[in-house]
RNA sequence: GUGGGCGUAGCUCAGUCGGUUAGAGCGUCAGGUUGUGGCCCUGAAGGCCGGGGGUUCGAAUCCCCUCGUUCACCCCA
């Protein structure tokens, strides 16, 4: 073992995975860019009062953030997710609404690491501030599902609910903790403790022995308001119309405290993992003004890139590959002619890798074999004294030819076309 | 944060009733004659057996601690 290491839950991307990252987020670009979403690059770090706006009773913000004060005194920390940051920057610099944008970029969370579930973890997503529209929702919700379908996933399922309006929700769980705290005898020690915290949480819980009580428990629709009921009816109605396949799960409640009305969940293909959350997001009418600006609503997701690309691994889509260049240019003389050969084929537009440390012919071939290269460019001493180059093909066949150095590029452009 | 599994070459893993110089495959490097890759053959390099402590004549192997990882809870993307 080296003696450094990345710290617990961190870890290097290389390539061709890294590869492959880029082409996820360059994939998530194109999807929304095609939807009017511009893109926000916000700071890893804020001012803590950011984040804690987005819930006083989450893991994610009263034990999860990596917080510290700076050398000016300043409470930071850095971002735990971007919906806060997208808000505080909405607030900020008030562009008009609707303000659609994008972001892709690492987040932190001070988590016991697990596989899918990191410490510094990548997610890609959208909101739009301004609208108040079911059918917005829509779109949103359409997004990242051309986004997975894009990728490739076939297997991924769409969940969605709806907590209400904030009163409904308000009533909801007073429901809910009378509810649970009449049956308490019946639930597990953990769900006490999270039910004295955040009763809407209990609902969550993966444990078997609190099913039953939560199977009975009151329901989140029975609280709908007339203006909640046909929200959802209408976001149900846009899904339909657009064919995309969903289920209600009236126990979806999300870990943020922030959402109301619509919240929606693409869940993976592998049910039985407990990291299955590959993105989720919903509605947040509350939470810029709750951040000091304009009563502003919101709507976003955010979408893991670990996870989804996990997912995409099992389904067998979307995977990494190597990426070669075009010509491996093989040189017996010294490495120099190497050296302006491959700088004269990039100049070119000839992607072009080569060999150093004077290697032997066989060995130098060998690299060209590795380098994916399609054609090998070789000189030794005889092309070197003629000023000749072999073009050798290494795929498909074919006969190698000597041609004038002169006529190298023009012949290689033929070649590889 | 709680509980269980695992931790041996760059990678994937053998090897434990404790017993001489710790193995394989892949990968890397070098050869297999005269300047040419893929297949094959030969050889080489590469391991404080995660780290520390203990038991023992002797520990990769047993015990304790620790770090890392993984699974479940939790949390969530």
């Amino acid at each position: 073992m080296p003696e450094f290491q990345t710290s617990p839950g961190m870890r290097d991307v290389l390539p061709p995975e890294s590869a492959r990252w880029r082409r996820f987020v360059r994939t998530f670009d194109e999807t929304v860019s095609a939807a009017g979403y511009g893109q926000v690059v916000p700071p890893l770090l804020e001012d803590i009062g950011v984040f804690h706006r987005v819930g006083e009773a989450t893991d994610v913000v009263t034990k999860e953030m990596y917080d510290f004060v700076d050398k000016g005194e300043r409470h930071v920390a850095l971002r735990p997710e971007q919906t806060a940051s997208v808000c505080r920057a909405f607030v900020q610099h008030r562009p008009a609404t609707p303000w659609k944008v994008w972001y892709a970029g690492p987040n932190f969370r001070y988590e016991k690491p697990q596989r899918g579930r990191y410490r510094q973890f990548d997610q890609v997503g959208i909101e739009v501030l301004g609208p108040d529209d079911p059918y917005l929702d829509v779109e949103v919700i359409a997004l990242g599902w051309r986004f997975f379908r894009t990728l490739g996933l076939g297997q991924v399922t769409l969940m969605v609910n709806s907590l209400g309006e904030p009163a409904d929700r308000t009533a909801f769980v007073a429901a809910l903790r009378e509810y649970f705290e009449a049956n308490i005898d019946r639930l597990t020690p953990e769900s006490r403790v999270t039910l004295s915290k955040n009763p809407l949480r209990v609902l969550d819980s993966k444990r078997p022995a609190d099913a039953d009580v939560i199977a009975s428990a009151p329901r989140i629709a029975d609280f709908h308001s007339e203006t909640a009921r046909a929200s959802f009816a209408a976001v149900l109605d846009g899904l339909r119309a657009l064919d995309i396949p969903f289920v209600v799960n009236e126990r979806l409640v999300r870990g943020l405290d922030y959402y109301r009305l619509t919240t929606f969940e693409y869940v993976g293909g592998t049910l039985d993992s407990a990291q299955n959350a590959l993105g989720g997001g919903g509605r947040y009418d509350g939470l810029v003004e709750d951040l000091g600006g304009p009563a502003t609503p919101g709507v976003g997701f955010a979408i893991g890139l670990d996870r989804t690309l996990l997912a995409c691994d099992d389904e067998g889509v979307f995977a990494a590959h190597e990426q070669g260049v075009d010509v491996f240019v093989v040189d017996t003389t010294g490495g120099l002619h190497a050296l302006t050969v491959t700088d004269q084929l990039r100049a070119a537009g000839i992607s072009a890798d080569r060999a150093f440390e004077n290697r032997s012919m066989k060995s130098q071939m060998k690299a060209a074999d590795r380098s994916g290269a399609s054609v090998a460019v070789i000189i030794g001493s005889d092309e070197a004294a003629a000023g000749t180059a072999v073009v050798r093909p290494l795929r498909d066949g074919g006969e190698q030819t000597s041609i004038p150095r002169t006529e190298l590029i023009t012949t290689l452009r033929k070649v590889l076309s």
